[in-house]
DNA sequence: CTCAGTTTGTTCTCACGTTCACAAACTCCT
DNA sequence: AGGAGTTTGTGAACGTGAGAACAAACTGAG
């Protein structure tokens, strides 16, 4: 993990030394801008790795693909990290909101359902990079029991309850086919995972206290098929009623 | 969120109904309804594998996972589909909501870069059975080149104004490094493709009338994570006054 | 020191999305 | 036929999010 070691000389006597008095991390940052730090914390990644130590909300916003003023009023329920007229340091800044998203500890997380997707999963290194260690590659098929993948073997998902407990996973990963999907999910749980994401194209019932985010490529595909639609429907212009064909019930 | 509990009560009964009034597409559907429609439209294809016939809207709630307060207004943007005191024809409301999104015809689809992610999406089948085909694989590596994959093989990124121009090809799936990600963006672009599912970790910029989705997993992992956090957080409830580490300079 | 220029943090307003609650419309039973 | 029971479709209330605009806070030059 890299350390937040900041150069922070460029910018003597930041308004960063305010009291520390109740400047506790707010009990509410909307969804909208959860979803966005990430690509705040990426965008001051790249930011970073360019040596680049101050920024503006403007150029942090460009970077981001969001407009200044959002930008702006975001990194504000997080506290007042910038510098008025001068803009943000960029170390600094990073800090803080990888401290606020939580990834400045260590994530432990397993992958349940190795196969396509879930292969190109365990190999993706981003979520290494990112505060996210994968603890185990978890599979019902025997066939593929003890397949090695990196420098992880597969193992059979009956070691869930152990593995979950003695590395204190928070966070699964589901990438089986749907119709596993809620019995995995629901064995997750039970394990005491409480936030899970899910690749599986099928609907998650879990209790209360557990998050479930979904990752679906045919719902995206299709939200762009309804776009394209009316795009050329837009243009075909006087080609309108389409018009209902009565009779289509198969049975 | 709603009962964790699946409610298998079927209400078996015939009703077909269907006035075949003209009923022409409205012209602003909200983004968030257009977000859930595949959630519905896949939820009527599992009831329609059940065999059955007619749904309230409070089942097809349920099985898609929101309210039904929520699912009865959106679906009555599109219409009125439904019969008060009945229910919905789920075969009825299948096609209705399928011509709405438009994957009642076939969208030619390319993906480009051929990596981990970019084979599991290709061996995807959920693609084909929803309206999507892929129509080529495109990577620049030349040691993949002509790689068989399925029944397809991999194509040089050089085919692509041709290939697009000669298929058809509306959407394009980037699922190459970050790096890279732009410029095959601007290349699909330019060739014609205007809408993007990006599963590149960066932000794409495209010109107006082109759409892009994203999809970005270690950004999923951040948002679980925060929420993560801030349970861990909420259990030690006295714990308060995390507050910040001022000198978190290293220096 | 003062003043002009810059950039943040915040307030205000509007648009969008969610949920409630209920009239309208339908079925079924007597 | 009429009334009780069901379920849809929608108007209204409420909450959340986006963007414009501006005062406050900083820098640097003269």
């Amino acid at each position: 993990m890299t350390s937040p070691r900041s150069t922070r000389s460029s910018t003597p006597d930041q308004g960063v030394s305010r009291s520390a008095s109740a400047r506790v991390p707010e009990r509410g940052i909307p969804e909208a801008t959860v979803a966005r730090l990430p690509v705040y914390l990426r965008a001051l990644i790249t930011l970073s790795d360019r040596a680049i130590a101050t920024c503006s909300s403007e150029e942090l916003a460009t970077a981001a693909g969001v407009n200044s003023a959002k930008l702006r009023k975001d990194l504000s329920y997080l506290g007042s990290y910038g510098t008025r007229g001068v803009g943000y340091d960029v170390e600094y800044l990073r800090y803080q909101i990888a401290r606020e998203i939580g990834v400045t500890q260590d994530w432990p997380v397993v992958i349940v359902g190795i196969g396509n997707l879930g292969h190109a999963l365990a190999n993706y290194s981003g979520f290494r990079s990112r505060g996210f260690r994968i603890v185990a590659l978890l599979d019902s098929d025997p066939a593929r029991l003890g397949e090695k993948l990196g420098d992880m073997s597969i193992r059979g998902f009956d070691d869930i309850e152990s593995l979950v407990d003695e590395h204190h996973v928070a966070i699964g990963v589901i990438a089986t086919p749907a119709v596993a999907a809620q019995d995995v999910c629901d064995r997750l749980v039970g394990a005491g995972v409480t936030s899970i994401l899910n690749f599986a194209p099928t609907v998650l019932n879990v209790p209360d206290g557990v998050d479930v985010r979904k990752v679906d490529l045919s719902i995206e595909l299709q939200i762009l098929a309804y776009h394209e639609q009316r795009k050329s429907l837009a243009l075909d212009g006087a080609m309108d009623l389409v018009d209902v064909p009565v009779g289509m019930e198969t049975a």
